[in-house]
DNA sequence: CCCACCTATGTCAGTCCGATATAGATCGGG
DNA sequence: CCCGATCTATATCGGACTGACATAGGTGGG
């Protein structure tokens, strides 16, 4: 799923400018999260291509807003990247691969490892959207999977500290 | 966490080729999986930088196995990696991103999109090592967490997938 | 009033993925 | 017994993506 499609996707609930694009991902970054250096490229692809149309929005005092929004093509376009085979998950974890090697680290290590990894999780799961701004029920799957593959990591984690806490002792304060 | 130091990571562990490395997080793959196009050009870099040894087996009709092994300034360097801040974790996924829009796909592709789904993290599951092959707390710490989190994975599919049936007649036939 | 943060665009170096190339060994099924 | 598939094992390369940086003014809280 490459950031033309990502952006053609947001494109096609409604216009946006590139800025906007990122933003909406940072919301849903649990599954996607397209950086600048991707969107901006992409989108004057997608322009290229016929596949978005851009208007400039004049500003006083700041560079114009580009807002892009889908063309009839672009839909086309969409729709059968959807319908092609999609690539596989990856969830990248540098605390998993760092906690492999549990054994090396000092304890009050592996504690603040456990710690800011609480700390991101539970961020996360606070900047899910509300249930009350989904309106599709695919919007309200992802969401739905999302809190509670939050909610089981937090539980494993709490559950686990303690166990290491035995085994590692000052691990856990 | 870039290639480099996860190839210092497993050669901390013991000596192996390029291809062993690949092998081996296709097991732990859930978490981390580097390409050989990586993989590759990173030992050559660790080799230059001296942080990793290579001696050449020649093998009949083969290329040569080249052998790695972690010199004391690699351990160092893999050590100091440990202990700096770690990127954030990063879950993508086209599955996700594509049911966000579940509403514009005919039934059958949703239904589609599902099977695979659950046949993909089925067979992750199916691939973490067993528990006697882990030796360290931390390696048991991290296979735990995966099972846990493709079993609540899978559960969850299995009960959405009767709600999305309701919603959209005939998507789970 | 200042500092931090937000809007908003964009570039660039470095990194990584996925496909491709090469080449023989091995193994099961027809 | 042979054919195709899969495995070992190396490596390169184009294209995609990230993260940091540059620019520049607005807004809001302490």
């Amino acid at each position: 799923m490459d950031v033309r499609t990502i952006c053609l996707g947001i494109l096609s609930r409604g216009d946006h400018t590139g800025y906007e694009i990122k933003k909406h991902f940072e919301i849903d970054g649990f599954f996607v999260e397209p950086s600048f250096g991707s969107i901006y490229p992409a989108l004057n692809k997608l322009t290229e291509d016929g596949l978005v149309l851009v208007r400039a929005e004049a500003q006083l005092k700041r560079p114009d807003r580009k807002i892009y929004s889908i063309t009839p093509a672009g839909r086309r376009v969409f729709l059968d990247a959807l319908m092609q085979p999609l690539a596989e998950d990856r969830y990248r974890s540098p605390f998993l691969f760092a906690m492999l090697f549990a054994d090396l680290l000092p304890a009050p290590r592996v504690d603040g490892l456990f710690e800011e990894f609480v700390a991101q999780a539970q961020r996360r799961l606070a900047q899910l959207p509300e249930k009350s701004d989904v309106e599709t029920e695919g919007e309200r799957f992802v969401l739905d999977f999302g809190r509670t593959m939050y909610i089981t990591m937090l539980d494993y984690l709490r559950q686990q500290r303690a166990k290491f806490a035995d085994v590692v002792p000052n691990a856990a304060e």
